[in-house]
This record gives structure tokens, sequence and C-alpha cells, in this order.
DNA sequence: CAGTTATGGTTGAACTCTCAAATATCAACC
DNA sequence: GGTTGATATTTGAGAGTTCAACCATAACTG
């Protein structure tokens, strides 16, 4: 046990910022999605991904580690969308272990109508009050902050960045 | 209802990045003091709160104000704080309505116990990944989307900023 | 001062998330 | 080719959060 070492004033302030910040946007962004299009965020964000991905679907692992869910998390969160109907699950024809979440036609409609007000609330919160270049800042060290937290991200991140 | 604006890829990037990074120090830090103290971050916040207040106390409301939290998620957190003795609850003699949370000492030896561990999280995954430039930057930018989210922030903050 | 409105706080139900344990399949090895 | 270990995923129980509804008290108003 070596003697810890507080944070100063500014550390304090910032940390809290953070908190503060991520908290409120977090909160903010739930309730939009919630009141609009009866789902929470994270749901939002599977449906999003999947959307992206060749044929609309993905392994559950590898939808995992893009919304950065734990496995458990995702299981549950997909239980819940296969119930309203807008993600399907498959086998892999090849390896029956895995199972592909797929996103149905009616979940890429849900997606598609939900997805204004979403950006519209992100853009309100997060980019209208900040210039372009303190956005590129910010960005950058997330991105900094982000691989500290998960080194994992640094090789992917690396290998398709455009 | 006007045409939508998208995120253009630099703007995507920086939401998706706040997102992750967010979601996983959030998730670390509560790993780690649900581990090592038994208590999720938000409680966390909440005896650091009162131990940084005169008399170790502060309204329900006050202190919900502080910790950015609902009074509904307050008053179920003062719940299992207050089982676990480290919470009290008073009525405030003047006004019947209202209750003042008070830290105990028990409360308060269980909070200086889970400091170091907290702070030590705090700054390998915030701070030591970050150079002090970049830290004031971070803040700077965290304050501007603070009191656009909460406007009722920005006049407290002009008031009593040391 | 009775009636209305606003304020301070709590509760219960529904839902999500976490953690640990369980299941099932594949891969390797001797 | 039957154990052993690793991988992919699910489940259930416990805990936290949200939302709407509720109770109590204070403050205002005519």
């Amino acid at each position: 046990m070596t003697e810890t070492r507080w944070l100063d004033t500014e550390e304090q302030e910032t940390w809290r910022a953070f908190l503060w910040t991520s908290r409120l946007l977090n909160e903010a962004l739930d309730r939009q999605l919630q009141r609009d299009s009866g789902m929470p965020h994270a749901y939002y964000m599977i449906l999003a991904m999947l959307s992206e991905s060749p044929g609309r679907s993905l392994t559950m692992t590898d939808l995992a580690a893009i919304v950065h869910s734990s496995p458990s998390r995702l299981s549950h969160a997909v239980n819940r969308l296969e119930e309203a109907g807008w993600v399907c699950r498959t086998k892999h024809p090849r390896d029956r272990r895995t199972t592909i979440a797929t996103l149905t036609d009616q979940g890429f409609e849900v997606l598609a109508a939900a997805a204004p007000g979403h950006v519209a609330e992100v853009r309100r919160n997060l980019f209208e009050p900040l210039s372009r270049k303190q956005m590129l800042e910010f960005r950058e060290t997330l991105r900094t902050l982000l691989v500290s937290l998960d080194p994992a991200l640094e090789a992917p991140c690396a290998r398709d960045a455009g």
C-alpha cells in the first residue's frame, strides 16, 4: 500500500465534469428514444450496428464486441428485440455453437423511424455546443482514453480506419 | 418535419468514441468499487458528496441535484445506504416535508476505505493516458457540454467557483 | 381561513443490467 | 475416438433504475 495520490482541483473538476456529462447525455438520449420509439439507447445501438453489417447480420460475439456489451447483456437484449420482432436469431451452419442475429424488415423500419429524432438529439446535445475544432480535439482525447480502456481496439481501428 | 441532417464521419466517430468511452469507464469504476467495497459507483458518489457537505448532511433535493440523480433514484439508493448503516435520515425541524440525509461515522469509514482504490482507478483510466494540456482542454469541452445539458448549472458554477 | 397550487419526498411495478453458473459444441491430444 | 480444454451463448437470481402515481406539508389566493 503506497500513499494515495489524491486528485488535484483540476483533475477533480475534469473527472466530475466527465461523470455528469456522460450521465446527463446518456439519460437525455435514453429518454428521447424511450419516449419516441419505446426502446432504450442500448437497444437502438444494437439495431443500428446490425443495419450497418453485411446481410444485416452479426454473430452474437461480434455484435457484443461492436456495441461494447457483455455477452449476457446482449443476450437479454436480443431476447427483447426478438420478442418485439425487430431481430431474429439463426444458427450458424458450420459452427452450431454460434448464433447469428439478423435485423428484420420490421426492425429496419423501426430503426429508420427512430433515427432522425435520435440524430437530432445527439446533434443538439453534443455538436451544437461545440466548435468543429473543439469536436476534433475531443475525438482525439476520447480515442486515447478508449485505447487505454480497451487495448483490443487499437489493432482493429488501425486496420479499418478510412 | 425538416430533412434530417445526418452525422458526417467525424461526428459519427466522435459520438461513438464518447459513447464507448463513457460506457467502459463507468463499467470499470463500477466493477472496481463493487468488488472492493460492495457498492456501485453511484452510491459511492452519494457518500462522497455528503462527506464534503457541512455537517455531512444534505437535503434529499439538494443531494439529488449534486449527484445529478432523479429524486426517485436517490430515494431508493438512500434506502439501501440506510439499511447498510452508512447514511441516516432525519426530518427538517422547520419544514416537515424535507428530509435530511446524513453520513454516519460508519459510512465515513467505509468511504475512507474505498477512496484510495477508487482514486487509483480514476487516475489509471482517465489521467494517466492524457497529458495535462489535453486534460484541461477536455475539461473545458465537458463544461461546455454540461452547461448546455443542464442550464441550471451555469449560475451556481459562476457563483461558487473558487 | 378554506381552497388551490406548488414543493419535498416516497413507493411499486416493470424493465435492464450484472454476475455466476449452466449448456452445448468444437478443437486437441494421446 | 473418448477425455480435456476452450469457445459461443444462454439462463436465473439479485440489484439498480425509471416512470407514474401517490402522500404530506407548505405557500399562495381570494
